[in-house]
DNA sequence: CCTACCGATCGGTAGG
DNA sequence: CCTACCGATCGGTAGG
């Protein structure tokens, strides 16, 4: 019974562990390549398995897309919303999570930078459930930034006649083209431009 | 002679205007569902002429898309740089680019949003020919921002503590990121956004 | 009855 | 511009 038990939660494990290195691989070329464009072949050569192994993982192309986009998701709330979120409300807060998102693209999390933007850009005109769940995530950092600056507001550190929706939507908006430029020119100097303007933006908008 | 000269100019200029409906056709494809994903096949089909018959003006597939890029400029430069530059130097043309970019995406011009931007995040990680081709363009497009305010900026009508390249670039985060919300919700509200947001930018900016 | 794969091949389509 | 093809690769499935 024992020994039942543990060649079944050995296959179990070793299935959770390939999927999640699928995942990751998937997500790293997409962001490069195109959502599209990691098709099942190249995929699974890359891995050394074969096609019909990503089969008994993903019944189809577009699952297995739906999957890559939750696995992008989880980085992308490693690397970015859970290091923004760590200081107290407050500018202090927006400012953190603005230096997330930079240092994401600077350090280059996705090869192709950051993968919703790619992704997004990708599938913002083929109506599906691919283009639903991106624009849910896309949704939800956007509302993160507008939240982070409604909360500051509500605790008096933003003036009152800031619109956190506007003000939230232009950060995200300045970081947006820094992800753009760097993959431009990548230079330094890339994303200098969008601290520079977020600095100037939360100056203006703190409270004295 | 007359005859055979008419016949030569008959078929070139037929050619010319093939040619100029298969690229319009190809950048209205590729903004809203990628360059790459615009094949021979599709595009000829959708044209009623054959694959064979769009390699008769096309030599590859590459060339096909350097040509769009080049058709899809030349509908840039119509609705958005000609009266975009028409006011004379000064506040009044930077707000009048801004105005021209947003209302060429609120004509939906093209089905996909701004052609640039779709195939600039399609092959900003894809290096060759075409990603240099469209990278041209976008950078001219920046420019043309940064040297608007640049040279208000010359004519006093701008502060002279305004960085050109700072603001011009910030224009085009904005423009760029209403092209992106309108393709993600097409309401109204989504435009408006940035034309409040680049008008705080200006008045801001704008000499006392 | 489950999983994680294999080699081979299905009908179609890609660029050329 | 046409028909008629090529080597390869697409997403997906067969039996073992």
């Amino acid at each position: 019974m024992v020994e039942l038990q543990d060649v079944t939660d050995g296959r179990r494990l070793r299935g959770a562990r390939t999927r999640q290195a699928i995942l990751k691989h998937a997500a790293r070329l997409a962001s490069a390549e195109g959502l599209e464009s990691v098709s099942l072949q190249r995929l699974a050569s890359d891995l050394g398995i074969s096609k019909s192994g990503l089969f008994a993982h993903f019944g189809s192309k577009e699952e297995l897309q739906l999957a890559t986009v939750e696995a992008a998701a989880q980085i992308f709330t490693r690397e970015v919303l859970v290091p923004g979120l760590k200081p107290p409300r407050g500018v202090g807060r927006i400012q953190a999570l603005c230096d997330a998102f930079l240092s994401y693209v600077d350090r280059d999390v996705f090869p192709g930078g950051c993968f919703f933007q790619a992704a997004g850009a990708e599938f913002d005109s083929k109506p599906g459930a691919v283009r639903d769940a991106i624009l849910e995530r896309k949704r939800y950092w956007e509302d993160s930034l507008v939240r982070a600056v409604r909360e500051a507001r509500e605790a008096g550190k933003v003036q009152r006649g800031v619109d956190p929706e506007q003000l939230g939507w232009e950060l995200h908006c300045l970081l947006a083209g820094a992800n753009d430029r760097h993959l431009q020119t990548p230079e330094p100097k890339a994303l200098e431009r969008a601290r520079r303007a977020i600095r100037e933006r939360l100056e203006q908008a703190a409270a004295s």
